[in-house]
DNA sequence: TATAGTTGTGTAAACGCTTACACGGTAAAC
DNA sequence: GTTTACCGTGTAAGCGTTTACACAACTATA
């Protein structure tokens, strides 16, 4: 059935080498690569030579070639869930800006948190060869690690922090974060407290978080209640929707605790259409802090996680794996609670 | 005893190559090669014998070596201004997963509206190999296009349409568009209008948006004054505190027209902070259809620029080109004007 | 039966670069 | 004036693929 068709061939006219180049400034190739790679490493005289041939040709270096011989592709990888979301997009953003000031490309995927996704992904970026490999959370089969494994490569995990970990990795706890939010909230007076979260089952951190809040909960003798959760994709609407379930369903809860600002912004969107007060009748509480959160009304209680940072500090640890300099592979950022005027007491009944 | 161990290389040990696998199953390295790109072209025995020799040895084939023998390197290219804005990564993500479906790898690069910094990274991507190259807007030096041209490789500038358009191109034009906001707005009864904008310098984008401003106002016999006009950095701060400037001076407007949805956003919530009420003392819109514009209050008018449609058309046109296929080399898309409640009629005084 | 295709496979020469090694020349040490 | 060291350069063997070409073994055709 598949109709196999020719499809046309590309040109394959040989393009300026570095053998070209070495031949018009009558030197060795040998000496443009010692050239390329630190011009004083050959004489002044053969250099000018080197260098105006080179200028002449418009000599681009091809790095496939490079590659093969050194071993190394000056390419990272990495792969994310999705780019719609400002978390990840700003850390792939600061990601590539560090790794690119330290002369390597930056080859990136998303994954739709799609695993069998990401795992093809993954094997794409090794026959590339790519030099290290920057990961989203840690829950993947053990043939992923296997495989990173044997290609050997330096890799990170982001966005998990525990001390223990097994695999390097870069973020926070998020069991702890959520356990200190509901603690506060608890604090504040709330009992009945609804949930608005993305779903646990593809998603190591979402599953973190939800442990926390019932950890906390259970040290106040409280309990999360099935019908007080409401699962919800990452969009505006399918927030708003969330929580018109959880007000279907028996008393009213004093406070929303949401699994990220898009999905809190989507709650705050339809109390208000609903005429519920916030944070008079119902408070609500974000999470990740985008840059949407303080321009709400009201402006959105959150938590600040450090997209940058992580971006960063990923980058920074492969980066000294790469260099051979021995580094931290278990790395912790801070992250801040976000107190507004989306987030208030319980209303005394 | 005496371990000798040179920590400082790195380990340059053979990894399991085509020859490796061919030894296994006893065949020839074309053999394998040729069962790598369709296993129906060699016989089932043969077939066998090689599938097991890849799965015994986990090889994963090296695309450096293909790129070189081959002159493809299956990667594409993408330079976009930044990743902190959803448009560019909502652009980024949708060509990257096209590109994916059709056996290629993505490699992006950020120029921070920089056009050294874009010149340099389109020259990295080039000695990468990459097959095609996306890019943001269109201006840039001679010796940028004068590069692509020698590397012949298909690319595309995206966000920028024009008929006449020398280059492949896929977008809108921005100056239509801003004439039509404009002629609305007027034709709405505003007369005293100001302008939030990015630098015009750096984007031909906001250049053209500009001008199309200008060339509705023109037509209705207004003129864009130097002090209605507040330049800005693209963060919610920074709009806020254009619109602080364009109030200093002279009568207030009625309307704002912003270069963005953030730049709008800070506009809104300075007013707001200014109790200047919104739309009836003065009327606000954005450009580009943000998710947050909706969520807003009020919930801002823009105009709705199709960010994944742009990142598709690019990756089809560029697929088109490298299969040799026919395509138009210069793609509009449909924007849509979107009216919500942050731009009213012109009060009347 | 002779001839011409077809199919499946192997051989070996690229592809563009790096780098171990060799070598001649000059400078430093004796 | 040797010896020793070092420096700059060239030679050539890879790195892991693809692919043009050759060839043997069939099959179909006349």
């Amino acid at each position: 059935m598949a109709v196999k068709h020719r499809v046309s061939r590309r040109s394959r006219s040989r393009s300026v080498g570095i053998s070209d180049v070495a031949a018009a400034a009558g030197v060795s190739t040998a000496s443009v690569s010692r050239f390329m790679h630190d011009p004083m490493r050959v004489s002044p005289k053969l250099r000018d030579r080197v260098e105006a041939a080179i200028k002449e040709l418009n000599y681009i270096p091809h790095r496939a070639g490079r590659a093969l011989a050194s071993r190394q592709s000056l390419i990272v990888g990495a792969i994310v869930p999705t780019l719609e979301n400002a978390i990840f997009s700003r850390q792939v953003m600061t990601f590539q800006q560090n790794l690119r000031d330290a002369g390597y490309t930056l080859l990136l995927a998303t994954s739709e948190y799609d695993p069998e996704l990401e795992f093809r992904q993954a094997r794409v970026m090794l026959e590339h060869g790519v030099d290290a490999l920057m990961l989203v959370g840690q829950k993947r089969g053990s043939e992923f690690y296997e495989m990173l494994e044997r290609a050997s490569i330096p890799f990170i995990t982001t966005w998990i922090y525990s001390k223990n970990s097994i695999h390097p990795c870069c973020g926070f706890s998020h069991e702890t974060a959520m356990k200190r939010v509901v603690d506060y909230v608890v604090e504040l007076g709330h009992r009945n407290i609804g949930v608005v979260t993305g779903f646990a089952n593809v998603n190591d951190r979402v599953a973190a978080r939800l442990k926390g809040i019932r950890k906390a909960l259970k040290e106040h003798g409280l309990e999360l209640m099935r019908d007080k959760i409401a699962y919800s994709e990452y969009t505006f609407d399918a927030g708003g929707e969330a929580l018109a379930r959880l007000l279907e369903k028996g008393e009213r809860p004093t406070a929303i605790v949401c699994g990220n600002d898009i999905l809190a912004a989507g709650v705050l969107t339809e109390a208000r259409k609903r005429n519920i007060k916030v944070p008079e009748e119902l408070s609500v509480m974000g999470f990740g802090d985008l840059d949407i959160a303080a321009q709400l009304d009201p402006p959105l209680s959150t938590v600040r996680t450090p997209k940058a940072e992580i971006g960063e500090a990923a980058a920074t640890y492969l980066l000294n794996s790469l260099e051979g300099r021995k580094t931290e592979s278990r790395i912790e950022v801070d992250i801040k609670f976000c107190w507004r005027d989306s987030f208030g007491r319980a209303s005394k009944k």
